[in-house]
DNA sequence: CTCCGATTTTAACATATGTAAAAAGCTAAG
DNA sequence: CTTAGCTTTTTACATATGTTAAAATCGGAG
């Protein structure tokens, strides 16, 4: 599934829309190490994980945190920098050799003024997008990192295969010691 | 400055657009301790602090937690409720005698539909609404309660005497103990 | 298969923050 | 002015989580 697929079911198009959408998208294939955005640039597309893993992630005191993973079928970004036009203090790293699907933003902006419902489209998505980081914000707040790994490992089955400890772990904000502690049932 | 100015500020709309948006902001004086909205009913207003105070909040494991906090000039919501159409977990209240607009969100929808400018709107309300939902994330993550509380005070100048310290603290995800150690300069 | 490097777990310790409860400080009504 | 009730601060203690470092385990290259 790509990203045509993932709108449609947001926001079904017209085929005009929906044909003009398409010539803004481009599809790679990725090797694991490799970077899709680095420090210092600006972002100027909305990436979507087709198949594989990857995680969005940036240094803070030193320490290489991340900030977002993505599996199969999901975006990967929240990215501030496509919104604003800044230089980005995150970067992406791909996983896994991966399928990746990128959108242009600016060209996106400009087909929203040119179709109405691409521009409900983006609306739709932002507010996705919205009650999405709501739901981290309480997640966080309220919750346990390992009440946190467990809706993790709930919610893609096999993650902790994937994705290496440490990435789980400045994830789930917490550190390497103590999810291993959470795993090993210590509490 | 009501919704009306504030949007402005983020979209420039038609004189057609403007006069159908006003129609469907209400205005009302309320006093402190009075309710917004209550826990279980579904929001449907977007709600703007003109003059005053007030804050999201709700129960967890028997405790008061505030979600938010608005003072003059800002959107006061932030409730998944009004975008999921779901009864809300959370509820509003007044701090101080206030002024307060709300936004019929349903009759937006269908502006939405009807005005392109109006959904362009949307969009950016909704794109900021995430950037700031971001930031709040990165905030929590990165930034102990000490450095929290003294951002707050550094942008809402005086907060802390208009806003009673247990919702400060639980605000900040702090308990009112470690928020009175932290103004002591204890550490 | 064997070895080396990377990842994960375990251990020992330090510390920040929560809990509960008492003390101190404010504010408003009589 | 005095009291009552609420808010804020202080104290003492328990505990969860981070830090550092070492041990164990895993996985791929040769």
């Amino acid at each position: 599934m790509g990203i045509l697929e993932a709108t449609q079911a947001v926001e079904p198009l017209s085929l005009e829309s929906a044909k003009a959408l398409a010539q803004i998208i481009e599809r790679k294939s990725l090797k694991k190490g490799q970077h899709v955005l680095y420090f210092g640039e600006v972002d100027k597309y909305m990436h979507f994980m087709v198949q594989g893993a990857g995680r969005v992630y940036y240094e803070h005191d030193g320490k290489d945190i991340t900030d977002y993973l993505a599996l199969d079928g999901q975006f990967l970004g929240g990215v501030i920098s496509m919104f604003t036009g800044k230089p980005s203090h995150k970067a992406i790293e791909i996983l896994e050799d991966s399928e990746v699907e990128s959108l242009h933003y600016p060209s996106f902006e400009r087909l929203c003024a040119q179709y109405h419902d691409i521009e409900r489209l983006g609306r739709k998505m932002a507010t996705f997008a919205f009650l999405e980081a709501q739901e981290r914000i309480e997640s966080i707040r309220f919750h346990s990192a390992a009440e946190r790994y467990a809706f993790l490992e709930l919610k893609y089955p096999g993650i902790s295969n994937r994705i290496p400890l440490k990435h789980l772990a400045s994830y789930l904000g917490t550190t390497q010691v103590s999810l291993s502690r959470i795993r090993a049932g210590i509490q």
